[in-house]
DNA sequence: CACTATTTCAAACGTTCGTTTTAATGTTAG
DNA sequence: CTAACATTAAAACGAACGTTTGAAATAGTG
């Protein structure tokens, strides 16, 4: 029985240190007693308000993931009607999609990049109840994008394009992910490429844009580019690089 | 006692073990209970051989990252050496460095799949300790290879080159993961879509080696896209490459 | 053989984990 | 007011955590 009255100033501050913390340490490595610590809320509250440490990130994710998906097919559902019955250009599907994402790094109030740092670096974990949240999440939405960019590309294998989306997905969730070892090699991380000081904060929403600006074209690049050979599974790949067997 | 055991019998088991569970539940969620249970070793024996729970990941990758980075390094000179003093070509320099790791998906003894699948969910891990063991190990590669591709596209800021090795990486990454929303949505895994069934084990390195055939067209064309128009002022337009067949 | 170093083993260490309990405190409507 | 409900609070729960201990077993060497 939700209770749109109750006192959500407890529910919010524990959604928002939550948030931070699992993005900084990862869910099994924050703890109960560090959220609550943080929130400076009772121990006991998460688990009054959200029922359990599983659930409380679930809703997390859920408060952030029910604007992106309906923005997202809204924004498809609008550029189809727009192109009345012909098929949209791949570099607007890619727009809707990923730039819907990266839009929301710039906004404090859907998250910033806390929250987009967060998606990247929790779409990779393992975690049985994870992985199944972000299915039945992303179900409808990927479904809609695929068969968009099936229409889009109609000469490309169906399968080749989903090993593309496969590819972009990686790309961005990566990239907002904001561990790569890139970054601690070369002593300057994303923040330093776009041009600004590497301090986390409202910088960050700079950030966001520069990495839009840089990802969509390579995105593109990376979906229309040549369509592999398609051998015999005996064949082997092209050898442009000394034998190594 | 069911067979005997040698000294370094005991060390390997418990590698093999853990590299495998640090792959199937995350390094957070896997406890040292785990890994000498499934490896039938007495509960102390990582400490006494490894030292720590964290040592023990160390060895795990080490063992794997000095073979990759060892065969990156001398890959990379034969093709420098082959060239003479000219640039090598982008397409060599990526089949050098991803085509290098995706063959260790094929070999057993290399870790296989299982090693790709835990370097793939590792990478974005945010401990500290984890990003920092693997800032060194990559140190002297990526520097490397970055290099390779400056002297390769020297027609392209080198900022935007750093953007698209980090994209790259980031699809790679990803790709070997095998945790993508994609594969829940659809119901059907890489494994599927490379054409074979979907149960891990022996197949799963032809699923390695289509891998590679699918991402390198896509990493190639990512990394040729033509560049953002900012304030750039030269050669934005390079090469395009939109041959969707 | 005796001696030494290495490895295995069962048991326990102290700590932290997520969760639950029970009571106290606000809050709201009749 | 008071009865009913919603929220917070302190304390404790049992379980699991990584690690350490000290003795037993094994291997290597003269």
């Amino acid at each position: 029985m939700p209770d749109q009255r109750t006192n959500h100033d407890t529910r919010d501050r524990i959604l928002d240190v939550a948030e931070r913390l699992f993005m900084e340490h990862g869910y099994e490595a924050t703890s109960m007693r560090m959220i609550t610590g943080a929130a400076e809320v009772n121990l006991a509250a998460v688990n009054y308000h959200f029922g359990s440490k599983e659930a409380l990130l679930r809703e997390v994710f859920r408060r952030r993931l029910s604007w992106l998906n309906r923005e997202r097919l809204e924004v498809l559902d609008r550029l189809e009607a727009q192109a009345g019955g012909t098929p949209l250009k791949p570099s607007q599907i890619l727009e809707a999609f990923f730039g819907t994402l990266l839009r929301m790094g710039e906004d404090e109030s859907l998250g910033g990049m806390t929250f987009l740092r967060l998606l990247g670096r929790t779409l990779t974990d393992p975690a049985e109840f994870i992985r199944h949240f972000f299915a039945g999440e992303y179900a409808e939405v990927i479904d809609r994008y695929k068969r968009a960019l099936f229409r889009a590309l109609p000469d490309v294998p169906q399968a080749e394009i989903v090993w593309r989306l496969h590819f972009m997905l990686g790309a961005m969730s990566y990239a907002i992910a904001g561990t790569d070892v890139l970054q601690v090699v070369t002593g300057c991380g994303l923040s330093d490429l776009a041009g600004e000081n590497g301090a986390q904060g409202p910088g960050d929403t700079a950030l966001a844009r520069r990495l839009a600006q840089r990802l969509m074209p390579f995105l593109l690049g990376g979906l229309r580019a040549p369509l592999p050979q398609l051998l015999d599974p005996s064949g082997n790949q092209q050898e442009s690089s000394p034998k190594t067997a």
